[in-house]
DNA sequence: TAAATTTCCCAAAACGTTTTGGGTTATAAT
DNA sequence: ATTATAACCCAAAACGTTTTGGGAAATTTA
């Protein structure tokens, strides 16, 4: 059984009011005694209950977020450094970080939504896989918490949180391929549901466009998000009667499974068939060939949306509530460089 | 403000105990009443505090688990996939997943090790990259605070949790590398305070006794579990005066990093010199050439992780508290199949 | 009909904090 | 020698639940 703060104050005869005041750094504890408070505390090993604090503050210091796993283990490593830059923010602010996984749309979602938000287990929100229509984001505005998101939701407004601009990247991307003699430049998406999709596929048509390209609709095509997904919309592309000459896929790992298919044909990704992906995972600089890709900062995305959070949070109204990061070209072999 | 259980039980005109009982199924409520608790319970939108609820019930549903991440975002998909499984399996028996970064050993950790623990914020934690001398299991098992871990460490009595047969399967690894007529077998391994550096190291060494083999001391490399910790061990493998033929990988994202570097001397991974990986992740197999590795299911051993913290939370005596599993030799072109 | 049992409900205590609104000494100002 | 001020400290009231230990009314049993 832990230290209470009784516990403590009864080793101090002092009463509990000044044990809480004492460690909470108020100015009105003699110098001295707050001394020995916080020794004795330190020597009982007195931690205060999460519980009752947070019940008497009526706030958690813990935010949530919930990774959009399908049924089964999946592994996008974007992930995994998104929850990196999350939980060491919040670890740096002295918050925690709750996580859950659950389809999108799906009952469990809702339900994690009810336990954490109406249960008040939770601060404020991250959300990212933003959808068109995100119910999410009502749930959340119509309760008034906080929350940021990565992609901003067409109908969502008083929008907090960050935007990658695609438009720009992929306009730098097709130059590139347009540069290199690629006029042929098919598309791999996701889930039309999803906002990035909606979005780098009106970037890639808006960039065919600006190169006087006019764009060939057996060319475009969707998986989803994975190595697996590439490979097999890849295996589709490369069965065409006019295959393509490049390949822009929506992100990296889905560019990945594209390499292996081209491969698998005997063919050489970078010379025979270009390909490009999104995101920068750290594995993208070392698959074979290394990947063409955008580069978006995903660790430190994830850092300044807990800190606009967290701003927002605690009543501060931003200067800057809408972030807009470049992604950087990362021009790697896989492109013929 | 959400709603309390006052307001529900004011507007049925019920006490708060009939209210709580008839949401928590109690049998001593009129199935009429429970109708209509229920009713305008989900009409008013109420669910219980958390805070107020862990608070009583002196427990929280809730796990937690630390990232072992450096400063710096880190991407190993291992660990999205071990937080995919045991953010599936908490929120399968509604528990909540608690997650922080921290690097090893380091004031961090320990910082919130005391807010979680001793501040009763969790009711278990999960452990993995388990250390040879580590303070963790002693702040747990001292406090006794139920925990499961991946990998046993040495002084740990009363384990619970799962371990990776590395032995068998390393000994099948180098027969496969052995039959294809490999000898000079290298090893690039993680921080030696690991657990499984440890174990893998020694098995690669009885892998290569058993075959006859005299280990080579210049062979025996360490890296950091990176792609580029493996690039660079690999480097200096290639460098040497007599490079070896083979090269087994502590883990998948080392061996994409040492394939890399073989790749960037012009050399054929597969023909040329033979990589193996271990991990399984899903990349590993759409990396050119697909990577030969030892697969282990993480996420279910993150579920069974989840399952049995959570008997051993329960107050049952589990019939088998330490699991073996087998990795499984996927054979793929990077060792020339 | 009286006693025993069942059915349904509730008041009050407890969980461990933080915060409010003083209160009691000592020190400083008049 | 009062009175104001400052410096420390504390009792009690929350925060929103769950749980304990009944208690009254309805039903069954004797």
């Amino acid at each position: 059984m832990p230290a209470t703060i009784h516990d403590v104050a009864r080793a101090l005869s002092l009463s509990i009011t000044t044990v809480s005041r004492a460690l909470d750094g108020y100015a009105d504890v003699a110098a001295g005694t707050r001394q020995r408070v916080i020794a004795t505390a330190q020597a009982m090993g007195y931690t205060p209950n999460r519980a009752a604090r947070q019940l008497r503050r009526r706030r958690t210091d813990t935010l949530g977020y919930i990774l959009p796993a399908e049924e089964g283990g999946f592994t996008d490593p974007f992930f995994t450094e998104f929850i990196a830059g999350l939980g060491d923010a919040c670890a740096k602010h002295h918050y925690d970080l709750l996580v859950s996984t659950a389809a999108p749309n799906s009952a469990q979602e809702l339900a994690l939504y009810q336990r954490w938000v109406q249960g008040g287990k939770v601060d404020g929100m991250i959300i990212n896989r933003t959808r068109l229509a995100d119910w999410r984001l009502d749930f959340l505005t119509e309760r008034n918490i906080p929350h940021v998101t990565l992609e901003q939701s067409p109908a969502q407004k008083n929008f907090i949180g960050i935007e990658v601009d695609i438009e720009s990247g992929y306009h730098d991307l097709v130059a590139h391929l347009v540069n290199r003699g690629h006029s042929r430049i098919a598309y791999i998406g996701g889930p039309e549901m999803l906002k990035i999709e909606q979005d780098r596929c009106a970037a890639y048509h808006l960039a065919l466009h600006t190169h006087d390209i006019l764009p060939a609709p057996e060319l475009l095509t969707r998986a989803n998000l994975t190595a697996e997904g590439g490979f097999q919309a890849a295996t589709y592309l490369l069965d065409l009667h006019l295959p393509p000459t490049a390949i822009v896929c929506i992100n990296d790992l889905t560019a990945m499974g594209a390499m292996h298919a081209i491969h698998e044909r005997g063919l050489k990704v970078g010379r025979d068939i270009a390909v490009a992906g999104f995101d920068g995972i750290a594995d993208s600089a070392h698959t074979q060939p290394p990947l063409t890709t955008l580069d978006q900062p995903v660790y430190t995305i994830a850092r300044q949306l807990v800190g606009m959070l967290l701003q927002n949070l605690n009543g501060q109204t931003l200067e800057v509530p809408q972030v807009k990061i470049q992604p950087t070209l990362r021009i790697r072999a896989s492109t013929g460089g």
